[in-house]
RNA sequence: GGCCCGUUGGUCAAGCGGUUAAGACACCGGCCUCUCACGCCGGUAACACCAGUUCGAUUCUGGUACGGGUCACCA
């Protein structure tokens, strides 16, 4: 047990998944199980004013989504739980009492607003330490007393604290720049700072990968292991994911910088896989390939650590819409079809032909959320620009265009059936017989058709899902125009 | 502000003492095409700066600048 590699994912239940923190989830496991290791779920939710309904299942409802399946965890058990910190409340104050017995911990009777003057006058400073030398004897006092306590970390005056993280190599920190941080709160409930070394040693894990906001708080904890007796980790410290603001200023993603949380990535139509594939390289690139497009079980072979970078990765949403629309495009049309008919069935009039128009989008959309904007020309007739109709390509002005429609108006209105080739047919053999460019023609007609510069289609694909009667009123209208 | 980390094109990034400094997204151009898109071909664009080590630095060391993180009874 104690020679595999365990690994956890320890998110608060918040509500939401952000990105950066799927990310993390996603490293964590891929590097259990690009050596067969374990992987484990733990909810940190000691915070008892923060608590959020539900949010426990937005967790695990993304894993789920996105593959990263735990071997232990809420829902799936495993030898090492409870796995959810606020089941497991009772665990932490014999530790904690374990750390005051061998001087590396003592009871603070200070309360919280002597704590925020104390920060109010330093401004950055933290605790004074005004309780660690306690007398012995008014420490029992106030226990008798029913004095609130917390229990804080005794963290040694002199001296340095380092170790070696994995992706940034070695970390020293100063013992006099440490707080004497709090492991026990006076609700009774242990922080983060200490639960998760507890929690980590009991559950064996043997590489706890994080972002990198805790690569210089890290010391603290060893200094806890090393007073328990116990083994240190491993630590697998992340690059943190970035965000550019509107100003081009760069800082940590947040949801200034737009959707920033799994779920409103899959509501605006992201793909769960196209969104993990693209995290997965923010921050890691694979060895010996070049390769992008990865499946989960790719990237769990390909998966190692000196792939890993040491500096931030800024969230590229145009990226992220390229991966989207491969991977839509690589979706089975049955698949394909099941996202995009439903948005099509509401938009569009009945008479519309949905299956086609999903057809004409299947290689043209990024998201399934831009399927309204791309189709709204279908049911909208959209304000007529007859700048549309110059394309200096096919050699068009507004007029010749004109002349065309004139011409093939009665040409369609004559049309014996209404499907793409019979369209095309007309249109191309009335090209062959004006001697014009086909393109001059189809771009007359797609124009006044779409009364769009931009169409998911051709023209005679757009009459064929517009319908006859809706494509020649169009065309009637457009001439007039003109 | 103290401490810590980082710095290759607009973005993600390869590189790990000697290279014409990969590739991808975006952008631009071309081809194809019934438009757009897809696809294919091509192009613009980078080693933050200054010292040092070395025969030789994008690669190693130091400093500067810039960016980020952290200093909670939040995680």
């Amino acid at each position: 047990m104690s020679d595999i590699i365990t690994t956890r994912f320890a998110p608060s239940p918040t509500g939401y998944m952000h990105i950066g923190n799927l990310r993390t989830a996603l490293y964590s496991y891929l590097l259990a199980k690009s050596q067969n290791g374990r992987f484990i779920l733990r909810i940190e939710d000691t915070d008892q004013v923060r608590f959020v309904e539900g949010a426990t299942d937005v967790i695990i409802d993304t894993l789920k989504m996105t593959g990263i399946d735990y071997d232990e965890g809420p829902g799936v058990g495993g030898e090492n739980g409870p796995y959810v910190q606020s089941e497991r409340k009772d665990i932490y104050g014999k530790y904690a009492e374990q750390l005051i017995k061998s001087g590396h911990a003592y009871y603070c009777f200070c309360s919280s607003e002597r704590l925020q003057s104390l920060h109010d006058e330093n401004g950055l400073g933290g605790y004074d330490r005004h309780c660690r030398d306690l007398p012995q004897e008014e420490i029992e006092k106030n226990l008798a007393a029913g004095v609130p306590y917390v229990i804080r970390q005794k963290i040694p005056l002199e001296g340095t604290t380092s170790y070696v993280d994995e992706i940034y190599g070695e970390v020293a920190i100063e013992n006099a720049d440490m707080q004497d941080q709090i492991l026990m709160k006076a609700d009774g409930y242990p922080t983060y700072n200490f639960a998760h070394v507890v929690d980590d040693y009991l559950m064996h894990v043997t590489h706890v990968v994080r972002g990198n906001e805790y690569l210089t708080s890290t010391p603290k904890y060893c200094l806890l292991y090393d007073a328990f007796g116990w083994e240190r980790p491993k630590y697998v410290h992340l690059p943190l994911l970035m965000g550019k603001g509107e100003d081009g200023k760069i800082s940590k993603l947040s949801k200034r910088h737009g959707a920033v949380s799994f779920q409103d990535l899959v509501n605006e139509g992201y793909l769960p896989q196209a969104i993990t594939n693209y995290i997965a390289l923010l921050g890691w690139c694979p060895k010996e390939t070049n390769q992008e497009m990865f499946t989960m079980d790719e990237l769990k072979r390909e998966f190692s650590l000196d792939g890993i970078s040491k500096s931030p990765a800024v969230f590229d949403y145009e990226k992220l819409k390229w991966f989207n629309s491969e991977y839509i495009k690589a979706l089975p049309d049955d698949e394909y079809n099941s996202r995009a008919l439903p948005v099509l069935e509401e938009i569009c009039a009945p008479e519309v032909d949905k299956v086609k128009l999903a057809g004409l989008l299947h290689s043209r959309i990024a998201t399934f959320g831009e399927i309204p904007e791309r189709v709204e020309f279908v049911t909208k007739r959209l304000p007529m620009d007859t700048e549309l109709y110059v394309s200096k390509k096919n050699k068009t002005t507004a007029e010749s265009c004109k002349a065309v429609l004139v011409d093939c108006l009665p040409l369609l209105e004559a049309a014996d059936s209404w499907d793409n080739d019979t369209l095309f047919a007309i249109l191309k053999d009335y090209a062959a017989e004006k001697e014009l460019k086909a393109g001059a023609v189809m771009w007359a007609i797609r124009i006044a058709v779409a009364r769009l510069g931009i169409t998911p289609g051709g023209a005679t694909e757009l009459m064929e899902v517009l319908g006859r009667e809706e494509s020649l009123a169009r065309i009637r209208l457009a001439i007039d125009e003109i």
